[in-house]
DNA sequence: TACTAGTTTAAAATCATTCTAAAGAGCCTT
DNA sequence: AAGGCTCTTTAGAATGATTTTAAACTAGTA
């Protein structure tokens, strides 16, 4: 995988072991939403080794150099979104099932002036959702 | 303020020194987004005292009842908001600013589908802002 | 006035996350 | 290929918001 280390390199990440192999599991193509905890565990189950502070240093860096989105719906813990375009969510509470909206399903209608001297950064739509 | 004790006790709580001191500095008329801490903060200003689990509970059992809404922007510390009608807020992670939108300004044109046999239970939406 | 269930209290426990200082690993230069 | 400089990782301790605990207390009722 000689492109996900020119891809942490152009981000101004030294492609270590431990980013390589965090980099490997999320960036496989497919969509996925993880915490540090579910990333830690699946790290084990590859039969790799990364401590757990260095999980939640490399989510937080792959996040600041726009790899990972952090999606809040809660604040128990962080979760992490590997689809970084513009998207938003439905949240289970119960089951604490997070699933994407496709982008084309929430449209706003209008967008709010921000308040003076400010600008929109980012706009988050969380769905919250029950069984019925 | 007779009002305040009849209102927790239609909400199932008794009215303790504690709650009702507490819902005196939240229900008076204005809207306003508090934390544990503020809140505990604002009690000692009135030269009260209330234990600080006292206060997260107080916080969580008037959020049960309806009486406040939490406000989900991150997840360092709960925000709770006086204000429980449909409404969303602009926030600034730079200086930590909720600021309420009203209600009339931010419309969403259309829903999604929520996932089978999920209905829609509430709608947040945060839209992050930065100084120009 | 006394009882009972619900509440408050202070302190300890929890748990995700961050910090620390020392050991290790990229990577550039020679 | 070796040296060296900086960035990273590591394990463990620290942090800080929140929850839990068990004992003391109180509101409401009999």
């Amino acid at each position: 995988m000689k492109a996900l280390a020119e891809q942490l390199r152009l981000a101004g990440l030294r492609p270590t072991r431990q980013r390589l192999a965090i980099a490997a599991l999320l960036f496989d193509g497919r969509h996925r939403h993880v915490t540090a905890d579910s990333l830690t565990e699946e790290i084990a189950t590859v039969g790799l080794q990364v401590c757990c502070g260095t999980v939640y240093n490399t989510l937080n860096q792959f996040m600041d150099v726009g790899l990972l989105r952090r999606v809040i719906v809660h604040n128990n813990y962080s979760l992490f979104d590997t689809n970084t375009e513009y998207h938003h969510h439905f949240y289970d509470e119960q089951t604490n099932e997070l699933v994407d909206i496709p982008n084309n399903d929430v449209i706003l209608k209008k967008l709010p002036h921000p308040p003076d001297g400010h600008e929109i950064k980012a706009v988050d739509v969380v769905i919250h959702i029950q069984r019925k």
